[in-house]
DNA sequence: GATGAATGAGGATTCATTCAT
DNA sequence: AATGAATGAATCCTCATTCAT
């Protein structure tokens, strides 16, 4: 399990095991854990499926180990960078820095949302350990401003949750932008694009708005 | 398939039909297609595994006719309704009644969200259909309030995109919402709430924020 | 189940039993019994499935009957008349008879092919009622004609089971003779150029050849 | 797919995949496609069901490598000595190579008659391939013999419909020669009787009767 | 006599996993 | 570390049959 933030994942050597990861955490995140099969995986590294076994004890691990993989950078960001919240220019470098990751590993917001929708017990231990720390500094965050937001207390909630979509939703809606709307979703430029529109709707939904 | 608008679907006969439906719905909104096995719905309707057959040609029909009863009305509400978001007050409107609708098929929009995550064939033709138009509707009223929304073009999308998540997101993370902030999302008071916060927070993402 | 020989098939009134009789015989006869489903059958018929079981007890007494019905004609051809063969003439004749019961339910022979191919017990009472007696006469024919057949007591057998085939084999036959050599196996004139067939062939195999 | 023509099939290696195959074609000679099911086959070669799948990617593919793998030596036959049928010699050896194929594999002219009569797609390009060709040589054969044969030109198609069952039709009625009659279809002596009544009924058949 | 609905048994096939090689 | 082969459990679906209406 490569824990080392330090070697990106790029640079790291294509192991099989690599291998195996990077072709799992597409698949789970296209079609989700119980739409994959092992067959599958071993398929599209080139192995054989009994081969698989021995690098991961079995599809479960395998995919925990995806999900860690993916989630431990962002992770870091948060736990590092909640205070940041507490001034706009500070929550700019927050944002920043979470679009960089999730650009550079699309299929793990795909992943997070399958997660959340399976509301599988895994991703309960995980929420409560990230999640509600996050959750309590953005309460205070906004609490703090001196410009209030014009949230009330029990609306609070969803505003957590429409900046996680605001944030994320762009790679779960990857396919609607591209079959419907024609914008490729995939092109550098877009990077760009999704970080100003997520500073900018981060600041309307977190400052008070004209129409209250 | 009901089509009649004045049955409405609580009032329709609980013919074995409906509660295969029903319990489809269900589960296919928890678990995914995929995960989600024949006799696991036939189980909870009380049916043989065979019976199921008797109303429906397989598993994928089942799907989708989930799929197309839970959409229908949402499709009308936008058919009918997209023109109102010309002005603030219809937006409201339509928002009032688009929540309305949401609420009482709270499966649904976990249904649209994994369809999304699915990228499916048959989600193409789907959003082809009805997104495409909302989408032109949405960027003309934007385009053509005398306050500019302080969007670019190439923003645009990803506005869609976020409106789309602050109306649907709230019922894919309700789990999150229960688990890890301890709101209770099925509570009859949090239809009232989210209806107060997507009036607002799309009036904040429509409108040019004070700090663009 | 029609027993009354003065009433031919044609002349039958069309009772729903007969219908299904017919789309029966047709598809047992083109794909085995085991390859038919009773759906099958009721649908051709334009019936339910539960419907068949108002005439019939079962599928198996389905088919019983249907070989019941397209035997009998030919038991009784065969009880009549094996002691015709004991002639030229009369072995013509009886052929004559033979060859028209089988073109006007061109079914049955395939039907008795495949019973014959299954090795049913059902076929096992069926060959000892009629077949023994039909080759005990055949046998003592050839021995009694004045001029000798020129076949061994040990491949008499053998040219049973040939003029067998000479008979029925057409119509099992009937796909290679269309796809193959391009000849229309229904068309009324095979009828004749059959008929001449099995009687030239019948008088080369019963006589001795000039190559013994 | 055994394609050395040294090598027997008794002598290949009992490896599972043969072994699939003997019980394969066995049951499908015996019952037919449908009344034989993947479980009866995995049973009698002492496999688990889902083991074949290791060997044969479904039960069509095993039915046709059975197919493929009982008509290669037979279509290997025809073809090299098709053209032998012109001589009475030639065509005594011919015979004799094919009784003798038959013989080594005796279910699979059962397989081929209920080919036959399921008039299966498969069928259609098999029979074009080889059936077409004998039945050329077969025509030429009896039209360049100085001796006519005493045929008329539409009455050909049933002598080689004819000769095609005096060859394959003694291994279909192998229940009804030991059933009714008594004969042990099975014991070695019979290989010759079959051998001796072929060349005979041929000579019969393709030469002038002395009854025409 | 006809039918919609129900069902237990069985159909072919895929699943994740194990193990000897 | 890799693989061919094996397997029990599960997959979706079809089967013949029954029964209340």
């Amino acid at each position: 399990m490569p824990t080392d933030p330090t070697r990106t994942r790029a640079a790291e050597a294509a192991t099989t095991a690599t291998r195996i990861l990077d072709v799992a955490e597409q698949l789970f995140a296209e079609r989700g854990y119980a739409a994959v099969s092992v067959r599958d995986i071993a398929g599209r590294v080139g192995l054989n499926q009994a081969s698989l076994y021995n690098h991961f004890p079995g599809k479960q691990a395998l995919y925990e180990a995806v999900l860690e993989r993916g989630l431990a950078p962002i992770r870091e960001i948060l736990a590092h960078g909640g205070a940041q919240m507490l001034t706009p220019e500070g929550g700019d470098r927050l944002l920043e820095r979470l679009v960089d990751q999730l650009w550079s590993t699309p299929h793990i917001p795909k992943l997070v949302e399958r997660e959340m929708l399976d509301d599988g017990t895994w991703f309960e231990s995980l929420a409560r350990e990230w999640l509600t720390p996050i959750y309590e500094v953005g309460r205070r965050a906004m609490a703090a401003t001196s410009e209030p937001s014009g949230w009330t207390e029990e609306e609070l909630p969803l505003v957590v949750v429409g900046m996680y979509h605001l944030l994320f939703g762009f790679f779960s809606a990857a396919a609607l932008l591209r079959r419907v709307i024609g914008v490729d979703p995939q092109a550098q430029e877009m990077r760009r694009i999704h970080l100003d529109f997520v500073k900018d709707a981060s600041r309307r939904l977190m400052r008070p708005g004209a129409a209250t």
